[in-house]
RNA sequence: GCCGGGAUGGCGGAAUUGGUAGACGCAACGGAUUCAAAACCCGUCGUCGCAAGACAUGAGAGUUCGAGUCUCUCUCCCGGCACCA
């Protein structure tokens, strides 16, 4: 080995030590301040490859912006609160404390080996009570804010962990920690009231930089759709049902109304009905014995009727139906919907099972835009209702189709009605064009179409009403066609399977599959029919006309429902709250803060709060408010904590305030934040909904907390498998430390993908190896020239080294470390070629590398006999000089043939000439004059034959 | 089902605005060195072909002098949401 990684890895550290390298002075004003945050981690007691490739690679970017000029803040502290703490205590009788502390100790040390630059000075833990007493003191200001509000709810349990869970931590039915299947309680919880942001934290997004993928996950979560409230009076009473949906313009099709179980009419109107209030009753309370998860698995679709009861259409005045039906959620929207069979997927299968009527509304429109058949702009539509005809074989599973001559059109017999009805004006259809006397009509085919098009033969533009009929054919008894029918097109017989590639327009392709597989709902928008006055208009854009109509009002919903923060837990920071003996809230005065997690608590999960159990606390509360007020035994989500961390890193150690106001102006808002894409949907909204929340109580100086957000990918198995113990495929990154150093497991996590993007790498067993073959080569170069004397730089090796300078930082601002080692590796590959390098060039070698390879780096330093540490210099400045000449490739229709290195004020005809004088190109041009060349300067000449 | 992102050698990946496809690295192969091996060093390395060259960026079409990159259709993979009216 060419050097000896710990050696090298402990001297650094205890040089680094010394000089005290990495405090921020956080009131340094010369410089550019650059605030790079990466999320903290839990403290789980094992530095795994995930937290390698969390903190290392960023930390790159930290050396890297302190070299070019940055003042740059890179924090650290621990997400302490949470469960597995508590789950020690209840397996194996711990402290939750002393195990959390612990752990913390040893992932100090853990951290420490990486050679992260943070700033340890600044470390927060989120269960010290200098931090807790912060969370509560602001949870104290949202709830004199009105956001911070307790009320019964319907809450997911989980009956392992004994508490309580948010949305956002179950996952497909089951705890987000253990995977235990969730339950359903119904109990009184504090929530946080991002409901009143979810607009502000939409239009947030906007301005962001972030990743499509990020903001879209955000906006899916945050669920904005628009549409309207609108009344449906019951028929002979003053009460009305409310309705929320987002197709007003569908409501003549509303032919029956459905309550959500949990509606609040749903008893009422049992009574009133009478006759079968026995079954409504009984289909509640079996809808509410399933959690939601367990309803909405089972996704078939079962209801009962009101009977007795019936509402009023507002728009058509008719008297449609009312139903219980657990396809409909309580917890959205007004909990009833008005049901559009023929236009929403769910209410007809609804329909379809009860049998209830469908009435179409919407039709779906076809304009043909290309082809030969295109509507003609200039040209006025005329309108005409028409029949497209399916007609069967009278023996075999054929169809018949129309081949067209003149066009290449390809379809059923189709023809204007003329005021006959559908079945007449098909029999003489099928008769005129192909001749067959014997048509026997059999049903329609679901509901009309608009189709709008130019048509050739009669030189008009349409807009048809295509309504699709089935025939089947007695017998193949058939006249001659007519001479005039039999130019215009042939008649073919088509077997079923080939049917739907035979027929070219999609319109009479949507025909023929409704006739093969059957009808369906019609949820996009068209002309609407059926609808009084709106006929004829198109459906979106006579949307609000249509609720002014019916005195409807238009409004916006959100998915995102309020954050539950209630945890019956005990490992969490306790909401500062007590009851006065009438049993209301009252938060706990700030000079009480911070208000002390108990410590006289029974672990034991009983179903109640652990806090519970602690008699000090109630004698607390006792002694400070008096007899007969009570504590509240819940901990906050730790979700909370980790929502505003990253102010407290500015002024971590204050008693007085939660952050310095001064500082949090300088520093706001964090110029890059790196994490992992799991958070994309929680911390993140949490974290801009606390901020903004914070903004408008004039606490913070900025809305949106971080400017730029970066989710990294994850570090697979070497079988490319996710890592788990069951796998036995766990990379143990110590190992790998031991055996290669700190350096080349570094610089192997930043060269595995790109760090901008949420990929997954499999870690290669070869991977770390090489790169450290890559750092003792560089190690050979630096010890083979340090003694030199020579110090001539040649123009070639100083462009070389400019080049891969600007390749580096460039690279490494957009977080693609891979291709910035890549650049370094190709400069390393170049020097060794070179007899004699200078050692100016090898101390900016050193300092280019010294982000990468921090102990290396210093280790060289030294070497080159530098004083202090290269972790004080500067990036080196980058002077890329103009060349004379330039590469231009030359290529024949296209095709490259050749390379040139041209002058740059070649003119056109010189560069073509001499282009054209290239063997290669000769010989593509086998003698012939290029018809048009493509000179593009310093890029491209084409030359076209 | 809907939304978003993607598909490039044996593998990880490269290719700032449409302009030399496969940078850099791994693995593999050949050589040199060695008593031998490891390490190191030199070379080969998309496919077909002796070569010239042809063909190649998931499949198919299109736009363009020129497409991995832009447009359309389809297939598959990853992520998010999902009975949200």
């Amino acid at each position: 080995m060419a050097y000896d990684h710990k050696e090298i890895e402990k001297k650094a550290k205890e040089k680094w030590a010394t000089l005290d390298l990495y405090h921020t002075d956080l009131l340094e004003e010369s410089k550019e301040l650059y605030y790079l945050l990466v999320e903290f981690p839990y403290p789980s007691g094992d530095l795994h490859v995930g937290h390698w490739y969390a903190f290392s690679v960023t930390d790159i970017y930290a050396r890297m912006l302190r070299l070019r000029g940055k003042n740059v803040f890179f924090p650290i502290g621990f997400d302490a609160f949470g469960l597995p703490a508590e789950n020690a205590a209840i397996k194996h009788g711990l402290d939750p404390l002393e195990w959390t502390y612990k752990n913390i100790a040893r992932m100090r040390a853990q951290l420490a080996t990486m050679g992260a630059s943070f700033d340890w000075s600044k470390e927060v833990l989120t269960c010290d009570p200098g931090y807790y007493q912060w969370t509560q003191w602001l949870f104290a200001k949202l709830f004199e804010q009105g956001l911070a509000e307790r009320r019964e709810a319907a809450v997911k349990w989980c009956p392992k962990d004994q508490t309580v869970l948010a949305n956002e931590q179950v996952i497909d039915g089951h705890c987000e920690r253990c995977g235990t299947v969730v339950e359903e309680k119904w109990l009184t919880q504090w929530f946080l009231k991002i409901t009143a942001y979810a607009e502000r934290l939409l239009i947030g997004l906007e301005t962001l930089p972030w990743r499509e993928e990020i903001k879209e996950a955000q906006r899916a979560w945050i669920g904005k759709s628009e549409g309207a409230y609108l009344e449906f009076p019951i028929a002979g009473r003053d009460e009305k049902i409310k309705v929320f949906t987002t197709r007003p313009e569908t409501v003549f099709g509303a032919t029956y109304v459905v309550l959500a179980p949990e509606h609040a009419l749903v008893s009422s109107l049992a009574l009133i009905g009478g006759s079968n209030e026995k079954k409504v009753e009984e289909y509640v309370s079996v809808t509410a014995g399933k959690t939601e998860r367990e309803r909405s698995e089972n996704r078939k679709k079962t209801g009962v009727r009101l009977v007795g009861v019936l509402a009023i259409n507002p728009a058509t005045g008719e008297e449609v139906p009312i139903y219980v039906a657990d396809y409909v959620l309580g917890s959205y929207g007004t909990g009833a919907v008005m049901a559009v069979p023929a236009h929403d997927e769910r209410d007809f299968e609804f329909a379809e099972k009860m049998h209830l009527p469908i009435k179409h509304v919407v039709q779906q429109l076809f304009v043909r835009t290309r082809g030969i058949d295109a509507v003609h702009l200039d040209m006025p539509l005329e309108k005409r209702a028409a029949v497209v005809c399916v007609i069967k074989h009278w023996s075999e599973d054929k169809f018949l189709c129309v081949r067209w001559k003149s066009v290449p059109w390809r379809g059923f017999v189709t023809g204007g009605l003329d005021g006959e009805d559908i079945e007449m004006a098909g029999k003489r259809e099928i008769q005129e064009e192909t001749g067959f006397r014997h048509a026997r009509f059999v049903r329609r085919i679901g509901d009309s179409i608009s189709v709008q098009f130019y048509h050739v033969n009669k030189k008009v533009n349409r807009w048809a009403e295509f309504q699709g009929a089935y025939f089947e054919l007695e017998d193949g008894e058939q006249d001659e066609v007519s001479k005039e029918e039999r130019t215009i097109h042939d008649i073919e017989w088509v077997s079923r399977e080939e049917v739907e590639s035979f027929i070219t327009p999609p319109d009479i392709k949507l025909i023929w599959q409704r006739y093969s597989t059957g009808n369906g709902a019609y949820t996009g928008p068209g002309i609407l029919m059926n609808s009084a006055e709106f006929n004829g208009r198109n459906s979106d854009e006579a949307r609000w006309d249509i609720v002014a109509h019916v005195g409807g009002r238009r409004v916006t919903q959100y998915r995102i429902r309020d954050w539950l923060v209630s945890r019956q837990r005990y490992w969490g920071c306790p909401i500062p709250i007590v009851y006065d003996p009438e049993g209301n809230p009252h938060v706990v005065p700030a000079e009480h803060l911070p208000w002390l997690l108990p410590t006289d608590v029974d672990f034991k999960p009983t179903g109640e709060a652990p806090l519970a159990s602690s008699i000090e606390l109630k004698e607390r509360v006792r002694r400070i408010f008096g007899d007969g007020w009570t504590p509240e035994y819940d901990t906050l989500d730790t979700f909370v904590d980790s929502s505003w961390y990253f102010l407290r890193y500015l002024d971590s150690k204050d008693a007085h305030k939660f952050s310095d106001a001064t500082l949090m102006k300088k520093w706001l808002p964090i110029s890059r934040y790196s994490g992992g894409s799991e958070h994309t949907t929680m911390h993140l909204l949490y974290a801009r909904f606390f901020m903004k929340a914070l903004y408008d109580l004039a606490l913070v100086p900025v809305e949106e907390p971080f400017i730029e957000r970066f989710n990294r990918g994850l570090i697979m198995g070497p079988d490319g498998q996710k890592m788990s113990k069951s796998k036995g495929n766990v990379v143990n990154p110590d190992e790998f430390v031991q055996k290669y150093g700190a350096d080349a497991v570094r610089i192997y996590l930043a060269f595995i993908g790109p760090y901008n993007e949420p990929g997954s790498y499999p870690w290669s067993l070869e991977g770390v190896a090489s790169m450290r073959k890559f750092l003792e080569r560089v190690t050979s170069l630096v010890e083979k020239h340090c003694k030199s004397t020579f110090d001539d730089v040649s123009h070639i090796l100083s462009q070389s080294i400019a080049r891969a300078q600007l390749k580096i930082a460039e690279d490494s601002d957009r977080f693609k470390f891979n291709t910035a080692i890549a650049a370094f590796m190709i400069l390393i590959n170049e020097l060794e070629k070179i007899p004699s390098i200078p050692k100016t060039v090898l101390a900016e070698l050193v300092i280019m590398l010294s982000p990468f390879a921090p102990h290396l780096a210093e280790d060289l330093w030294e070497k080159l006999g530098k004083e202090g540490s290269v972790h004080q210099q500067s990036w080196p400045v980058i002077v890329l000089a103009i060349t004379a000449e330039q590469e231009v490739v030359v290529q024949v229709n296209g095709k490259r043939r050749g390379l040139l290195t041209l002058a740059k004020n070649i003119s056109e005809a010189e560069a073509v000439a001499t282009a054209r004088a290239l063997p290669n190109v000769v010989n593509a041009l086998f003698g012939k004059e290029p018809v048009r060349i493509v000179y593009i300067p310093g890029k491209i000449i084409n030359l076209v034959i």
